[in-house]
DNA sequence: TAGTGGTCTAGACCACTGT
DNA sequence: CAGTGGTCTAGACCACTAG
């Protein structure tokens, strides 16, 4: 265990080596990664010791475990913004994704912050419909940090995934692991109004996500844009 | 311990007696419960066994754990609806409350369903008007369960406190433990926007609220609303 | 059957709190 | 100081999974 604070309790220490090993890429989301026993031989520690330090990584939603299989990173986790409305779904169809546009600018302010770009990094910008029952239902604009992203722009529009955390990960090895998402209520505009197929004038709520990867580096910054009033959201307090 | 099945790990038993306990009043929200050894002695329960016990109930949010004091009933939780706006604050004065009335009724057969409620049973329905820096921010309908909170009615409304849920543990027993908050954005009616001094038509935030105390009984209902362009709500999603 | 994680024991010693 | 929870050890045995 190389250059860790000795102050820090022993299962702390082992917690951080692998979860800096999952971020480095020695595991990827899906892998099995070494056993109680493995680790037990390789750090010479107890086994509550090793199994409290996995214990943290399986509350931090890094880890699963599986009684009889062995501890595995974990592989998605349920992104869909959908969460946040109830729409008259009369089948069962999951959502379908419309491409709009891509291109390779230069990002706004606001995003370069988001993303913690350096001056003059170029972001990938891709707008796209999703749609709910053939109706569409959120217009979103995604930006992309330009580096580690780059395989995107070799693909046709109309090649693009519906999910595209799944495509990140076979296309470009880059693994979503977290979001934060930040909901108002705004003015509908005409433009979203034509997107949306919209007559009267709604009010719309817009979500904005910053999502990361597993070493907390900010990748991907999106708007995403539906009728507020097919708004719907349950949160638990405690 | 009682009739706990023993099919169940010990350590899931123990919490559930415990949890059980603090559900019946036994222990209330601020006291101490017994420390790991008078369990290990009460149960005769390893210790390791016992912290599992209670890191579950940690985990829950129902107990606290202080290094060196013992473990505790945990006494509130962050319940306030501001979280999901953002106001012109100038002060950081705390949020005011001005109660409109109060009233022993017949519940609207969606209250009675939600509060889980006897045909026949009544409620008390509160109104209030939530003010920050001065201003009308929030209308309030609440609704709660007679039985139990009978002692509401005999306080004069102006003497009632800003927060409500620490009023209902002094003066009725009765602690709020989690909530199901759900949002969606609706018009609003000329009357809401005299209430909230509204000019125009603008849409409003409406958040209904399902309250329950230790032993998962709902007793509080009540819609909250405010203006759709002061809503503001920030998720984590992983 | 071998290997995995899950439960449980019976200790030791440390770190923090209040008196 | 006594009492609390936090870290850690070194086992045992059980329950589940896969070949």
């Amino acid at each position: 265990m190389k250059n860790r604070d000795s102050r820090l309790p022993l299962y702390q220490r082992l917690a951080d080596e692998i979860r800096d090993q999952i971020a480095s890429g020695k595991f990827k989301p899906g892998d099995r990664i070494p056993s109680e026993n493995e680790f037990i031989a390789q750090y010479g520690a107890a086994a509550g010791t090793v199994r409290q330090a996995l214990q943290e990584l399986v509350d931090e939603k890094i880890l699963e475990r599986v009684h009889g299989r062995g501890t595995f990173v974990k592989k998605a986790f349920d992104s869909t913004l959908f969460r946040f409305f109830r729409f008259n779904q009369n089948s069962n169809a999951p959502p379908e994704s419309r491409m709009l546009s891509r291109e390779l600018v230069t990002p706004a302010s606001y995003v370069q912050r988001q993303l913690k770009l350096n001056d003059g990094d170029k972001v990938i910008h891709l707008t796209r419909l999703r749609l709910i029952d053939g109706q569409p239902a959120l217009f979103e604009e995604i930006n992309l940090k330009h580096e580690g992203f780059e395989h995107l722009l070799d693909y046709e529009l109309s090649s693009f995934e519906d999910l595209l955390y799944p495509m990140y990960a076979e296309v470009c090895d880059q693994f979503i692991f977290r979001a934060e998402d930040t909901l108002c209520v705004e003015e509908s505009t005409p433009e979203i109004r034509r997107l949306l197929r919209i007559d009267e004038s709604l009010p719309i709520v817009a979500i904005e996500r910053l999502a990361f990867n597993f070493g907390s580096t900010p990748v991907e910054w999106r708007r995403s844009r539906g009728r507020a009033d097919y708004f719907k959201y349950r949160v638990d307090i405690r």
